[in-house]
DNA sequence: CCTATCAGACTACAGACGTAGTCGGTGTGC
DNA sequence: GCACACCGACTACGTCTGTAGTCTGATAGG
């Protein structure tokens, strides 16, 4: 699994609909996108070439079409962009973005409990 | 108070200089970054002029110089970097970099009591 | 007064990004 | 067998970003 690399804002699109459901042909992502963006097949192309060439993407040719797969993990991609996020907006105080994840997060109650344990362990080490 | 434009990587580093400590002179603004990033002077007036371009800053003439000051509020900034974040990078789920920054947040005793609270409200409201 | 200095304004320039269009190959229907 | 449809490869192009360099005008020191 390569380094998670540094993923624009319209790769993640793309990178979302990869990883949820993927070995994925270029026009079934086309197909998942195109109502939430309005972007042509060719944009998502060209987006799904990048992902390759920059190794979050890897391909088996099926016939004449490729099946885009993952080669990153998802998981690691997030917490990447979550470590620069919290060092370019927040400098060093998360409470502020937590807080607004916390009302807007929509967070079930397990995934609230599951903080909850967290924010325990934390304090024990604090 | 304009609303929040979309500010940069860089210009992140530079704001967050601003707002810690404005008005502000652009050899300041140098002074505070250079250990830190290694920008030339430079590069720091190029942020700030186009900071001020977008209408992020502005600035009073101070004899032969300029002061910066912040014309956008941080707390607005920080919430639309959030949810753009939180958008892209989630696609709703927010509970995996919560996890992240709960970990990596270094919240202190009172930042983990008030998010504690902050999940009871968000368990309420369901 | 005239020049060295320092500040901001303007210019630069390559690479990333958003958003496609065109080219060339190949499989398929007639 | 040949034209067409469809696919990926290559090309395009304006804007934004990161990272400065040069020009111009005011100021301060001699």
């Amino acid at each position: 699994m390569p380094e998670a690399p540094k993923i624009s804002e319209a790769e993640w699109e793309v990178m979302n609909v990869v990883w949820e459901d993927h070995p994925i042909t270029a026009q079934d992502v086309y197909d998942q996108l195109e109502a939430r963006t309005g972007w042509a097949l060719r944009t998502v192309k060209t987006l799904l070439a990048r992902l390759v060439k920059k190794g979050a993407l890897g391909y088996e040719v099926d016939g004449k079409r490729y099946r885009y797969h993952a080669r990153v993990n998802r998981e690691e991609c997030v917490r990447a962009e979550s470590a620069s996020f919290l060092q370019r907006v927040l400098g060093g105080s998360a409470s502020p973005a937590l807080a607004y994840f916390v009302r807007e997060g929509r967070l079930s109650p397990q995934e609230i409990q599951e903080l909850r344990e967290l924010l325990d362990d934390q304090e024990q080490e604090g």
